[in-house]
DNA sequence: TACCTTTGTGTAACCCGTTACACATATTTT
DNA sequence: AAAATATGTGTAACGGGTTACACAAAGGTA
């Protein structure tokens, strides 16, 4: 059915350790047989077959990315950087949803290790770092740090956290509330120690002010409703991602306060969807697509047994201002500049 | 390094077809000699090796699905309907960014023919039913037909374009506009259809009133910004899908057009962003996790030789109405509901 | 000229499972 | 009791590549 090296060998008659030899250009050929050969190949359409290569080497040219939730507006992106540099060095990807879910991700990795999948990204912080020990194979960190040991794609998520409630005081709030991400969640923690940083100076603060979200639109939108029904005095509220910050301003819709005239709103991440809505939405934004091309050229010279340039890799990560934190609802937005 | 099955089988003085037999079930085994095989593999912690059993057996547990963009907010949910089911039955899944171009789809193909991957799930209106037919693959296409040969898993686009034309009939819409998607995708042209059938039979109907916006929100906003500016009768619009309505919703915002009182909008697809934006979107929507498991399960069943239940199978679309299209801003929302 | 190195190619072992086939023993069937 | 069938296990070929090793011929060096 399938041309195999054999076929190659008698059409140019020659051995299939020289078909072998020509397809990976290593060892001694005679020009005029590489020519054969060549011709052998064009003539029968000869693919050579990844597994039977894989079973000898010991690879698969595949790699493993995992993260919680491909549905989460974050991963997208992520994936396709990672997606887009892998098929350019001659990788497939295989994607693995774990849910944060530690049983699911020793499943994937199992079954990866079986399929001799050189390397793996990961997206998690419920992972044992001893886990990834276990398995023996090229692991990359990425938005989320195991430890040290493993090479790390991360922001500064604490110097974003001030960023962002720096810039919630620069445009004049007086009153700046956090809504903050999942505790087990090491970039929430941070994000929120950044908000720390800035306020704990200011006299006015309140506990009351830090809410919990859970990077989740639903629960964010709830938590803020009772925080502004109890607190009208806050003009200011820093999410800690951006599905929290799209809750807020839903939030604020429902108790009709005016955004940003009477509450600016500030996000985190720099997701797509922060463009979408009206009005847009201010965030902290992280070079995403760019974290993940660089983690994924990490991998590989982890596999190809080259050195890391560096074990933590942090990026910067840049305000965008858009409507949501502009005390005149007249910025310039994508839809203005194109006309 | 890793156990092999000649490891286990030294460790339970057997040989390894016995081994095999255990660890597949299949062929005679006597009880006392499969706890011993059990008990070796315990103790070695032996899993057996994919790639190898792959080279045999001429498959690999492992299929593909190519996607134009995961980016794209429709998308994720498809991806992890697929992943989930095929985790599930062993599969692992191998994910692919086309851009909806043919030369890139067929790298993918190939990739993938080299690899035994066992089959394909293609979303995709460029490619060629020949090419298909050359990688004698098992294949089914998902959200695009491609050729009634090839197992089709969609909804009834034209009927849901009916749908949402209607639904704006009935809340008392006189001027209705449409908001197209791209003219190759079949689904786009579909949904057009469906709103010139019902509002063909309309006198005020203008051709003007159809307008382009490539599935694209940026676009979408720019054609409607001009359409509004040009008629400012239009009082509300079907667009094609929900990231398009979501730029027209950015369009009435901009001129300070009141959704829904002085504008009704409705989309297409039901991704969740539509429940995230204030006023939250009416939509046409798609069972996407359903259809993508279903899909994944027809796939499984033509890999394993098991006949197809159906070839065309059409899902049925449902109108969600939300803010968007209620001539009264108080229809209840998640947000509501959860107080 | 004798010896060494480089070039060129083939044979066969190897990667690690699966299974056809052979063979032996146990259980039924007639 | 003989024949037929079921049960249990091992040997070795096989899948389709890669490469160590052997060997031969050509080119270079002293």
């Amino acid at each position: 059915m399938m041309t195999t090296i054999k076929d190659v060998a008698q059409e140019a008659s020659v051995s299939v350790a020289t078909v072998s030899r020509v397809i990976n250009s290593n060892g001694y050929v005679n020009e005029d047989t590489r020519k054969k050969v060549e011709a052998a190949v064009e003539k029968l359409n000869y693919k050579p077959n990844s597994v039977a290569r894989s079973l000898f080497k010991k690879e698969s040219k595949t790699i493993g990315i995992i993260v919680p939730d491909i549905k989460n507006p974050y991963f997208p992106e992520l994936v396709r950087g990672v997606e887009d540099y892998l098929i350019e060095k001659g990788f497939t990807t295989i994607l693995c949803n774990s849910d944060e879910d530690p049983e699911k991700e020793q499943l994937y990795l199992d079954v990866m290790k079986q399929k001799y999948v050189d390397g793996v990204i990961i997206v998690s912080n419920t992972i044992e770092p001893s886990v990834i020990n276990e398995y023996d194979m090229p692991v990359v960190a990425l938005d989320r740090s195991i430890h040290k040991d493993v090479p790390t794609f991360i922001i500064n998520n604490r110097e974003g956290g001030r960023k962002a409630t720096n810039h919630l005081l620069d445009i004049g709030c007086q009153r700046i509330a956090h809504i903050k991400g999942p505790e087990l969640i090491e970039n929430a923690e941070e994000r929120y120690l950044g908000y720390m940083d800035v306020i704990k100076q200011q006299d006015w603060f309140h506990e009351d002010y830090v809410i919990w979200g859970n990077y989740d639109q639903k629960e964010s939108a709830r938590a803020t409703m009772a925080l502004l029904e109890k607190h009208p005095e806050i003009d200011g509220i820093f999410a800690g991602n951006d599905v929290m910050a799209l809750g807020a301003l839903k939030a604020a819709d429902y108790l009709n306060i005016k955004v940003p005239q009477e509450l600016a709103i500030i996000g985190f991440d720099g997701v797509d969807l922060t463009e979408m809505t009206a009005p847009e939405l201010s965030t902290i934004s992280q070079p995403i697509y760019q974290m993940s091309t660089h983690a994924a050229e990490a991998l590989i010279d982890l596999i190809e047994g080259r050195p890391i340039k560096h074990q933590e890799n942090i990026f910067p990560s840049t305000l965008i201002q858009r409507q949501s934190t502009n005390s005149v609802k007249e910025n310039v937005t994508w839809l203005q500049k194109s006309l």
